[in-house]
DNA sequence: TGTACATCAGTGAACGCGCGTTCACTGATGTAC
DNA sequence: TGTACATCAGTGAACGCGCGTTCACTGATGTAC
């Protein structure tokens, strides 16, 4: 509201950042499109808010009129989401990949992949709203449900966790590798769920409720000690 | 789409229930209230999605004009979270606190208050989603993060939790009693929430994700036996 | 080297949508004297 | 016992909103001959 009102006393022809946007050469489309996915990233991360991210608001913040998104995007839908997608791109490879190298045992790969999944996704609330908490309806097929294991970094992990039950490490008793990446995941994307919906809520503070989430975790699959 | 076509083809004028609705009497004001609230669920319910229970849906449902359903709430948003709430508080009444009495050791009141919750959960998704995925932003003061936790059967479990590290029977390393009930929450609030936002992913079957994070957790908590 | 032409990037204006909500009003119901 | 009046439940019409999106068009850019 507040931004909205002052956006409005200035005059709307007055360019706000440099100067009138020079038109794209006729093989520099994709620069714009660029353009306008940083744009969209940017609106999400400071607004904090989908809603703040219309087609409108893109638009101005890249210096061109509403229609010209669609040059680039079929539909708002398809923009944000890859904005979205191209986050958990970036996750997968500056924070699991480089950890799943990293680690010296599957235990401790876990370890720290959790708490990289963790840490990712309450730095990046809205991007983590729109992929894992929207409704199915308003996603496009091409994000579908169904694709989400496939492209993101599940697959990824469902490996270690296989080594961690061959090498002794983990229960073989809870269920099969995947079951049990699974409910890894599931257990983590709820401490992430609850900060990103309901981050005013009285509770530990988060450090301690990922330690603690990480320490049930781990020791519900780790083999025991004979 | 397809049952608002079907009711669209019907005029708007013919109410397609028992007839002309009577107006209530002077102070009956109350039954139309509950009239308007039990709309709003069965709607939530039919629909499985928030989008569909607005105010227009309402009032045609209960056979009553838009303006009609402010007489009774201040606004769409008490409506819905009312709606919602009372849904939790049923949970609440008919099986978080029976299986509290019934249970013979924190363990199996914890393992069954597990079942019962995320059961509820994939029960009444709609329900689960605005209650606890949507944006604190969207959320009337009366249901704000701060009171979730007063309001709800949270706070009956943190005893059971404090009863099973009394009596040695959950590790006390974890944290506190608060800290541990919050992680199980936590880990069953991701199981709910992925079923609930995306319900056509592929994976294990919905029983075997349930049993495998209940197995795990308790694992996590309990204490070993030395 | 010049010119016609297809193509590409973008504009300006507007549409239609369905929604939550408000406003001025009606008419039945109960109540005070 | 009758009547004026406040109150309550509800109506009908409309507002304003901001949005995603479409349409017809412009004008610069590159290219084929």
């Amino acid at each position: 509201m507040t931004p909205r009102a002052t956006a409005a006393a200035t005059p709307p022809d007055a360019p706000d950042d440099t100067s009138a946007r020079p038109r794209a050469r006729k093989g520099e489309g994709d620069r714009t499109r660029a353009e306008i996915l940083e744009a969209a990233e940017e609106l999400l991360m400071r607004s904090g808010s989908e809603d703040a991210v219309s087609i409108r608001a893109v638009a101005d913040q890249v210096g061109l009129t509403p229609p010209a998104i669609y040059r680039h995007f079929p539909d708002k839908a398809h923009l944000i989401f890859e904005v979205c997608s191209r986050r958990f791109d970036v996750l997968d490879e500056h924070v699991v990949q480089p950890m799943l190298r990293a680690a010296e045992d599957p235990v401790a790969a876990l370890r720290a992949l959790a708490e990289g999944y963790v840490r990712f996704g309450v730095e990046h609330p809205e991007h983590y709203r729109i992929m894992f908490m929207g409704h199915a309806d308003h996603t496009p097929e091409l994000y579908a449900d169904e694709r989400i294991l496939e492209t993101g970094s599940f697959g990824a992990v469902v490996p270690v966790v296989q080594a961690g039950i061959d090498q002794g490490l983990l229960r073989d008793d809870v269920g099969d590798a995947l079951l049990v990446t699974w409910t890894l995941w599931a257990a983590l994307h709820g401490l992430v769920a609850v900060a990103v919906a309901k981050p005013n809520m009285p509770g530990p503070p988060f450090d301690a409720q990922l330690a603690a989430m990480v320490d049930v975790l781990l020791r519900g699959i780790v083999r025991p000690a004979t």
